[in-house]
DNA sequence: TTTAAAATATGATATTTATCATGTTTTTTG
DNA sequence: CAAAAAACATGATAAATATCATATTTTAAA
């Protein structure tokens, strides 16, 4: 099994903060494991009961809303750690994570990493960091969801996605999102969103690559997003 | 001035996990103010700096859209902190504060309690929790906002708000809030929040008393705010 | 590889919500 | 207290969005 203190993926979240003798001993008690897509890294309801290190893949987020629809909260990709909530409260996830590709995470169980929160102050600091920046972009997303429409929403998420993903070599952005999860993300209908996408693509500011979505006109986008 | 070893108001909050020592040199550097009903506790741009203690009265938190519309995102009470994410970024508020009526609240500056985040384990795993609770808060209102219809969010906003503030001795919600506020809690145009109060009015769900709202009917209301 | 299932797409329609207009009531201020 | 401003209220209409129906394409499975 890798060791923790070799690994690169930790200098992107929080557990760059550990000392070597820290990490030692993560390493001692973490699990490996491979999520193929479509399977779930936990369910709502579950005690998730420590933390995922995500050393490759993206994964969604979500939340069932009382309507039966389903919600994507947030994407977690490689780097980023998840369930960091779960250390510093005794209730089940109210949410859902789901592999949207095959994924490759590590999981520290609570009892060790809480003993770093209590002892290594530099460590707790920065998961305190994260959690205030979570919560800015969270009331942010707030803001978005009510005062948004729907047009508004979908090219800012296009936008937001391309920022974060990247595109492939084809120009489109690389992340395999389905037109669902799409609609899912922006909190719509799925053939609202749909729709959507193809008056955005009839009008030239977007083209499908397969299915995936390419942006051919940014500045549109931006328009659209601020209600032009 | 009043000294914070002293306030009882600490108590409900992550303040009543300082020592003796940190809350009389807390108690040495902080500032009381009286904010008038409708002033800024801070406005967006700002940078705090510090952590609000309320010892009194209640604000609204709010955040303007791109679309020039207010959403209101929290309420903010007596024992309440306000402003603990500025403990940990350096960067402005992205939200406003104003008081809802007259507010007693007393000011302690950054510098003064980061030097007890790094000290008082304790009290900084009290800030954690709190923070992934207003996470979690945040998320369950993000798919609120975008999965349910604005009659369910008033039904469900007005249920949240009699749980939170009680009624008073007339039996109405005990918080005066403006129609207006009410729809920039729900995220709608006023005059659609007034509209579906006064179809809640209609039916006998609710009753007016003055402007405040007095829930008759917290059975319907429910089953509204579920969708039926 | 044929069949079944899932995902994508689009039209028709109903519902929800915003916007604009206007009137009334309440609150504030000189 | 009178006048002005703000808050509340409701109608008419337009715009946005959901829902239902159905067809096509893609993917998965037998």
């Amino acid at each position: 099994m890798s060791k923790c203190e070799q690994c690169i993926v930790r200098k992107f979240n929080s557990l760059q903060h550990l000392t070597r003798d820290e990490l030692v001993r993560m390493s001692a008690c973490k699990t490996s494991k491979i999520i193929r897509k479509g399977e779930p890294l936990f369910t709502e309801g579950d005690y998730i009961n420590g933390v995922f290190c995500i050393k490759d893949g993206v994964c969604k987020v979500s939340k069932m809303s009382d309507n039966g629809r389903n919600q994507i909260v947030n994407l977690i990709t490689k780097g980023d750690l998840l369930g960091e909530r779960s250390l510093v409260s005794e209730e089940p996830s109210n949410l859902n994570a789901v592999a949207l590709n095959d994924m490759e995470v590590c999981f520290i169980p609570k009892e060790e990493i809480v003993s770093d929160l209590k002892n290594n102050n530099d460590f707790t600091m920065d998961v305190l960091k994260n959690m205030a920046s979570s919560l800015k972009t969270a009331d942010n997303l707030i803001v978005d969801m009510a005062q948004k429409n729907v047009k508004q929403r979908l090219a800012e998420t296009l936008l937001h996605l391309h920022e974060k993903f990247g595109t492939n070599n084809e120009g489109a952005i690389d992340i395999h999102l389905s037109r669902e999860d799409i609609a899912n993300i922006i909190g719509t209908a799925t053939e609202s969103g749909i729709r959507l996408l193809s008056e955005l693509k009839k009008k030239n500011i977007i083209a499908f690559v397969g299915k995936d979505i390419k942006i051919l006109d940014k500045k549109a986008l931006g328009q659209i997003k601020n209600g032009f």
